[in-house]
DNA sequence: GTCTATAAATTGATAGAC
DNA sequence: GTCTATCAATTTATAGAC
């Protein structure tokens, strides 16, 4: 339930940076949007969190967690490990999709030269994907999979995932000729190729 | 050869702009950063360049130009397709690896909401893919590749080439374990890597 | 807790001397 | 062309009334 009215303060201001911030970048998002956004004074935002830095930190381990924390979840499942795979795609995929902002935000600030706090946070974070190499190790060793770089594997799923997303901007003109319907029909039909491309990688 | 003496006034703070930009974004660059950097006055940029957003067209253009255009030449090389694939993916890939802030800048301005400046001149770059789709197509009535969609497989190959660089804060830190020579080493061993999943997904 | 008023610092841009 | 000085607007942050 997302679109409930607002209990507290606090929560309006976290919302309203939620979208300022990841829309606009961190040096791009004013105090005063956010303060419009949220329909409230621009002190309070003071009040609340003391400074645009702390803000800010709050947006994006907020960001970060809901693009980090428990996706790996999936493959603690009992399922078998391709519909584990395939699930993992599905949902990701469709994280990103519902929140397509939050991606490039996680990255561009993590990009940008000055910014210690993201990085700090990602650090902080904790997050670590032993699980899954130990997981596709196991697996390997069972002959269910291919000789496989966890790691590799990894990255190349987040890839198919995550870039036609964030290059909509740059797909939807230059690919799609503008075509909104077409880009929107090809997002909707992206998790069975990424999965096909990832089982024709993995499968014996 | 880059590091030559800048011969006049407007090369230096094109290319002080251009180190600038890409590194801290359009809102997060600052014209007293481009003047230092430049080792110039701060009204000299306004004496060449107007206005801080004619300046940042300028690099825009410049960095779009630098990924994009005639990155589809050589497809129009004498070589076999599956050569031409190579290649594509060797020079896309060690274009990014020699300029990793620009695919990030690119992306992250054209995801910004209030940024028509870079929309525009996706617009009026001209870039397109026509040539690309028609090889594909040929190809494949040749019977030297399967059945494949054109602009699925450049996604899937800019997709490989560009994650993996743009979400290094991410994937050094996370997938890497802070090595930074693991990470420079998946990185080079990359183009055999999307080399052999595109050839996977095209050959017969 | 929430607002108004205002401070203090930053920043894009211009005027004018040389 | 290049610089100094300065303006005007923006923006983060605080003080203080209610």
């Amino acid at each position: 339930m997302k679109n409930i009215k607002h209990q507290n303060t606090e929560e309006k201001i976290l919302d309203a940076a939620k979208e300022v911030f990841t829309e606009e970048g961190k040096a791009g998002a004013k105090m005063q949007m956010i303060a419009d956004r949220a329909g409230i004074n621009k002190s309070l935002l003071h009040y609340y969190y003391r400074s645009k830095d702390k803000l800010f930190a709050a947006v994006f381990k907020f960001a970060f967690g809901k693009m980090a924390s428990r996706i790996f979840d999936i493959f603690k499942s009992d399922d078998d490990f391709f519909t584990q795979i395939e699930k993992f795609i599905e949902n990701y995929l469709s994280a990103i999709i519902k929140n397509p902002f939050i991606p490039m935000f996680i990255l561009g600030e993590l990009n940008k030269k000055h910014n210690n706090i993201a990085a700090e946070l990602i650090i902080k974070s904790g997050v670590n994907i032993d699980f899954f190499e130990d997981l596709v190790n196991e697996q390997i060793k069972k002959g269910n999979i291919r000789e496989t770089n966890p790691k590799k594997l990894i990255i190349n799923i987040l890839a198919l995932c995550v870039f036609p997303v964030i290059a909509k901007p740059l797909i939807e003109p230059i690919i799609f000729d503008n075509d909104k319907n077409a880009y929107n029909e090809y997002i909707k039909n992206r998790k069975d190729e990424i999965t096909q491309i990832i089982f024709s990688q993995i499968k014996p």
